[in-house]
Parts: C-alpha cells; structure tokens; sequence
DNA sequence: GCATAGATACTCGGATAGCAACTGTCCGAGTCCTCGGGG
DNA sequence: CCCCGAGGACTCGGACAGTTGCTATCCGAGTATCTATGC
C-alpha cells in the first residue's frame, strides 16, 4: 500500500497547470524546471496523463501540455488514476473456494464479505479523492505562488524573483 | 497503489482464527490447508501479525496461534497494517520547496495542499476499515461455514463434509 | 518587398536498463509429547 | 505400578533466492519556426 512518487509530482503539475491562462502551453521542461524534477522521467508521467485524457499534448517547437478539461472538471481521482491505474487496491482471489473447508461456488452467491470490506473502504478512498478538483487546489494556494507560477509559465527563461 | 495479497490471506485467517473457541490454537499447517495457502509463505505473514500484536504465537507441539484480543476488539485495520505497514500511502517529499518558483520554508507554515488532500483520502480508507472488526465479519458469515471452520480447528485431522 | 523552399531546433512518444519490494522457500532454535528403563 | 530421563517430532522464527513493478534514461518521429533564396 505505497503510492508510487509519480503521483505527487503528476498533481503538482496538474495544478501548476491550472494556473496557465486558457490556451497557454508548458513543455515538459518548464514543468520540470518549475520543480527541479527529472525530465526525462516526469515525461513518462505526463505522458500517462495524456493516455488518460487528463493532459493534451502539443508536440512541435511551442508546444506542450495543457489541461484536457477546465480545472473544476478535473479531480484529484482523475490525476491518481491516470497515474497509479484504476484497478481497486484489493484485488479478491477467492480463496474462500479453496482448500479443505472450500465453499463450493453455488454457495457463493453473496460476495465475499472481507472483499466488500476492503472494496467499501477502497471506495470511500476514490469518493474523497473524486470530491476535490483541481481548482479547489488551486483556491488554497497563496496569492504570491500563483502569481510566480502564472508568471514563470508565461516566460520559463526569467525566474521570478524570490519573495521578500 | 496495490495492496499485498498477503492482506487476503492474513485477514481470512484472521477472521478463522475468530471463529476457534477461546484457548484454542491452530497452527500454520492447519491455517494453510484451510485455504490450500503455500504453507512457508503465509507463515511470513502470521509472524508479521504476532509482531504487530494481533496474534499469540505459542511453540512446540500442539503450539499454534491464537487472537491477541477478543475479535470485537480488533479491527481489519490492525490486520491490514500488520502487513502492509503504519506508514501513509502517500509522503509529501515538499517539491514546492524545490526548483526554480521554490517556496521558502519560513512560508511553509501550513501543510502542502496535495498532501493534506492525500492524507484527508488516507485517513478516509483507515477510518473504513477501522470500523469493522473481526466479530463484525464472523457475523456475516453463514452458519454452516461458521460450523465448519469450528470443526476444523477443533480436528484438522478430519475435513468436514461438503455442505450438501 | 514578398512568397517559397529548405534547414533547423524544439516538442512529444515509445523502447530500453537498473533497482527495490513483494513473492516464495529453506533451515535452525525451542518446546512438548512419547517411549523406554529403572526403582 | 510409578517415576525419571532421553529421544523424537512438531512448532515458530529468522535468513536466503526469484520475479514483478517502479525508477530512471535515452533516442527516434513529427511539427512549427527561422532563414535564405528567387521573383
């Protein structure tokens, strides 16, 4: 039960690009640089986004990622998931059916009681992911971070200046 | 974000273990031929929950394990963090501290935003699980499987016959 | 001055090594039961 | 018949390989821009 680093690096990236004007694009290497990241790693990331139709990729000079959908249409689940994939984190082998005391499958009709537990919590996990999106993310960070984050996305080459 | 198939099985014998009379033990080879489990292996798991406190291991013949507590009082989550550990799915490595919008670290008095998100859904899945205990499953179940798990435990020696 | 063709530089996408963690297995330490001998 | 002691068998516990998936990286395909040339 660890969620991989990709996952954090992906939301970040996902809310850094929701400061982006509409239209506006960020190359792997502005989203890198932004955080000091791995390029050509966070690029694998990225690219799961795409796949997942969170992100939309612009290939060519000028070109990059922008978000798929407007901020308050995107929660947090889509990013994890386009991430860590979309099968439940317990996965029921059905092992109620097997060995000296099997219960034979006619029998097992109900599912399996520890499976509809771990699958309720797996859900409430999803539900409280699912009930924030990016934009609510957005609305808690500081003026000032958005502001250098707007600003650094316009023009990657002049880091803004540290606040005072 | 794959939970260990070990959490399956420690559970099921978890919830076994419940339903043996008060005293009793039952040992691994008598755990593993309940649900045909590689016997060497789930072994690593019951001693990963006599460390973390939910089973008694006895040695010797006629040794075996046994509940620690009563099952009202031991929930699934003590079962699953036996195996899987304390630690959060999800650990802030603070990239806002990092790269070239870095924020300061005297301005890091709150928690990160994604993070606090993250653990909201953490503490979410914990709070799920920590709800139900062992009883509450053993509940569940049908009275002819409790029947037969008990006469299992009692003589190993002898499979129950199928339910009919 | 303008249009056009070519070269260029920058972007994303897939395919390729390296390492950690889960999976699976074995053997040793300790304990209780059993069996044999002696009283 | 009862007590004692040695042996054996069964238990758990820790230490040791194998495999899958995350981590990290590189190079190729494609496109918009820029430049130089011709009109």
């Amino acid at each position: 039960m660890k969620l991989s680093q990709g996952v954090e690096w992906a939301l970040h990236c996902a809310v850094t690009l929701a400061e982006a004007d509409a239209g506006d694009l960020a190359s792997r290497r502005t989203l890198a640089g932004y955080y000091d990241l791995p390029e050509a790693y966070l690029a694998k990331h990225l690219k799961s986004l795409v796949r997942a139709g969170v992100l939309i990729a612009s290939p060519g000079p000028r070109g990059g990622f922008r978000l798929a959908r407007a901020p308050e249409q995107i929660t947090v689940l889509d990013v994890v998931e386009a991430i860590e994939g979309t099968t439940p984190s317990f996965v029921c082998t059905e092992i109620r059916q097997r060995g000296a005391c099997a219960v034979p499958p006619e029998r097992c009709t109900a599912p399996c009681p520890v499976a509809q537990i771990m699958l309720d919590a797996d859900r409430a996990w999803r539900d409280s992911l699912r009930a924030v999106t990016l934009a609510d993310i957005s609305g808690r960070l500081s003026e000032p971070t958005r502001a250098r984050a707007k600003a650094w996305l316009a023009d990657p080459s002049t880091p803004p200046p540290p606040v005072s």
